[in-house]
RNA sequence: GCCCAGAUAGCUCAGUUGGUAGAGCAGGGGACUGAAAAUCCCCGUGUCGCUGGUUCGAUUCCGGCUCUGGGCA
């Protein structure tokens, strides 16, 4: 029997990070963030990762225990998630995930593992040299051979997941999509328990969301994103990547304004958020806690309390 | 005041040799099994500024008007 956990998912500035805290405060939990760039060290302010004030001593695991350097993946994400959930198990306390990142968060729940492959490996670098060299029909040719069924969901246009696919076979001799039917018929490692947060009205999520921004460049954004540079951190890191830092990038070049830049950040944030609603969407059985106006966390408390004394929880 | 150019989707614009129109962005929806804050897919009716005229038919041609740029005074 799969152990229960509690995972408190939702898109950005739902409000995630407090009612994680709270029902950690009331359940002996531990907080687990799911979260693919908090995991990254001098990232606080952009990410909006929980700050010592907002932990409340509370522990945290899996915020800024990565170099921005390295790349990350949710294969080793998973990994090392699953090995801190089940030491807090162990310990008798209960894993609260917290985090927006819907592939991390289904690797680890599932946990069924990936195909194989390596993200900064020496098979995808040749894909991608490939791919340059002459365009992505060859390589689609290719997996048509090797994993028709995979050659026939994949858009052409979706090239990462067409090099991805090629990549599991080259390495492994098998493919992606065979791996991935026995693995859908595997039951979950953990007994997952979702509240998600959610607005009633997207405009005051897109409120919540320009207010955050503001208060980030206020918090100090820039000489963030400038450290993380002067750290050596190339441009290219996966770190980098992440709303807010790419967008300000531009900035410290010159090539465009403060307000241009946050008016972008604003803007990638508010689709990143409708993306994170349309994985979690899917999450089966997620009791949903809706903001009406404000995110009234006492209500919030009360309803999460409700969901996992239902649960069995205490 | 005169001359020139523009006025078309929420925004920037294309187009119709006269048969009521289409891109990008925004927005909405979806996908996602080792980059996932990444990546990819699907969705476009709007008094074609207003008003007269010519015409079987005008957003398209002609006149007037309004507004916005630029120029000349």
């Amino acid at each position: 029997m799969p152990e229960k956990i509690v995972c408190v998912v939702g898109p950005t500035a739902s409000g995630k990070t407090k009612l994680g805290v709270e029902i950690a405060k009331r359940y002996h939990g531990e907080i687990v963030s799911v979260d693919s760039m908090q995991i990254y060290r001098g990232m606080t302010i952009g990410t909006a990762a929980p700050t010592p004030e907002e932990m409340e001593g509370i522990p945290h695991h899996m915020v800024a225990v990565a170099d921005p350097k390295e790349q990350w993946s949710a294969a080793r994400y998973a990994a090392e998630a699953t090995a801190v959930i089940d030491d807090i198990l162990a310990r008798g306390a209960l894993p609260v995930l917290v985090g927006g990142t819907g592939l991390w968060l289904d690797a680890v729940v599932r946990g069924h593992g990936f195909a194989g492959g390596h993200a900064g490996g020496a098979v995808r670098a040749e894909l991608q040299r490939e791919l340059e060299a002459g365009g992505i029909e060859p390589l689609l040719a290719q997996l048509r051979q090797v994993d028709p069924e995979s050659a026939e969901k994949l858009h052409p246009a979706d090239e990462k997941r067409i090099l991805r696919a090629l990549e599991v076979w080259r390495e492994t001799g098998k493919a992606i999509s065979a791996h991935n039917a026995e693995t859908k018929l595997l039951p979950p490692r953990y007994d997952a328990v979702y509240i998600g947060l959610r607005f009633a009205d997207r405009e005051d999520q897109r409120k919540l969301i320009d207010r955050r921004v503001d208060a980030m460049v206020d918090a100090g954004l820039l000489d963030e994103v400038r450290a993380l540079l002067q750290s050596g951190l190339p441009r290219d890191a996966t770190a980098l990547q992440a709303i807010g830092y790419k967008e300000f990038l531009g900035v410290l070049d010159g090539v465009k304004t403060v307000d241009e830049a946050l008016s972008e950040v604003k803007l990638r944030s508010r689709q990143y958020a409708k993306r994170q609603l349309t994985w979690l969407k899917h999450l089966p059985n997620i009791h949903w806690i809706t903001w009406e106006k404000e995110r009234d966390f006492t209500r919030a408390i009360q309803i999460s309390t409700e969901i996992l004394c239902a649960e069995g929880l205490r």
